[in-house]
DNA sequence: ATTACTAGCTTCCGAGTAC
DNA sequence: TGTACTCGGAAGCTAGTAA
């Protein structure tokens, strides 16, 4: 962990801009406050912390000083950098759910069943599901808050299709696993769909209540995975 | 530039780590406290202020709370992360020197004639150097100090050689500009030098003092590049 | 167990100003 | 001009403790 107080990140941040990396640069403290937005004072001061630390060097030149960052300086700065940036790029971008298996009104094995449908499936998620959804009533308002947000980010897409008598919605894919059971589990997001925001979709390549033993109103947890990459163009928008 | 308070930049970052951008996460202020080494009250303070600031959302669960990063709060976290990366990650990597032309000993002329490094020098840097080597004084212990650091850093290498007679050293070549006259010329740092420290040795494709009217006791800068993407790799060592 | 209020202390900042 | 000291006040922390 870095030991670097928090009041001098700008100050270094703004020296190496400058360039103090490499150079002895030329700066006076009224331009560093206002740059950190602090005082000409609270610069000075600053700068005398970071000197007394080691992590700056300073050689008088006439009345003002020239600083160059020393090599701990970088480091201490650098450390708090991939703190940071771990925090920010290696999260574990995936959902808890929790909820308790409720019985399906057939509809998941029709559409599951639909050649349209299988196509996709098997070619963008690598299994061909089980004919019939596993559906989760969620337990609580947090999983159902969630639930209305998976559909924002990046997923396998099954688009729609129609045939002769009618039109079928698109359908987003998210890897899911489902705790203590199986680990290549999909959660759905239907354009068209009979249920609210409190029931989440979920299908396998095998029947989940009979192969793992699930049976209505038990209660599972689901973790549906989020594209890491992916997510930082979501981000951005 | 980011609104969010230095003191709360390791809070955030404990709560991204532990998922709470897109889960509610259960958390005490006892282990938020340990986690950002401060006290538990220190803690449920910075999730009070952050809650006030619409950084982080908060829903009660008995005793304890389940808290969760709002888009707000996870812009400005990141909006913080941006200024370090640029700072890091895009900050000038080059080495500014001044001194004043002196005269050589005609030895530069004498390497830069031979074969084995003209060879060299046309096929990695992309020009033959002018047969003679422009020697700068440099006016300031800083310059001298910086001058014993380019060698450290990634370079095109030349590699020394041997004819009949003796074994000629290596030598490192850096891109540098010449202030206000070239930009594509390379200082050297070599094996085996004529001079110590406070001088800076230049070839270019041309002859400095003819073409650009550079004469000795002239004061000039110079401006030496240092690789960029390079740079990382030397830091971690 | 928890969260969070209060009191007191320390750190940090800005203004004034010496040099 | 510059830097940096002093002083008063604000902000942030800890410990004690209420709920």
């Amino acid at each position: 962990m870095s030991e670097i107080k928090l009041q001098h990140i700008f100050t270094m941040t703004v020296l190496l801009c400058r360039g103090a990396q490499f150079n002895f640069i030329e700066i006076t403290t009224a331009d560093l406050g206002k740059d950190i937005k602090r005082s000409q004072q609270a610069a000075s001061r600053h700068l005398l912390d970071l000197e007394n630390a080691g992590y700056i060097e300073r050689l008088r030149k006439g009345q003002t000083f020239r600083i160059k960052i020393t090599n701990r300086g970088y480091s201490e700065i650098e450390s708090l950098y991939s703190t940071l940036k771990s925090a920010l790029e290696s999260t574990p971008f995936s959902i808890d759910f929790e909820g308790t298996v409720v019985s399906g009104m057939g509809e998941g094995a029709y559409y599951m069943a639909l050649e349209g449908y299988r196509k996709q499936f098997k070619e963008k998620l690598g299994f061909e599901p089980y004919p019939g959804t596993l559906n989760v009533k969620l337990i609580d308002q947090i999983f159902m808050n969630a639930r209305r947000e998976i559909g924002k980010y990046p997923s396998v897409f099954i688009n729609g299709f129609s045939d002769n008598t009618r039109t079928y919605g698109w359908v987003k894919c998210y890897k899911a696993d489902i705790k203590g059971a199986i680990n290549n589990a999909a959660a759905l997001v239907l354009e068209r769909t009979h249920y609210d925001d409190s029931t989440l979709e979920i299908i396998a390549p095998i029947s989940l209540k009979e192969s793992i033993g699930i049976q209505n109103g038990d209660k599972i947890s689901i973790k549906v995975q989020i594209d890491n990459n992916a997510q930082k163009k979501c981000q951005i928008l």
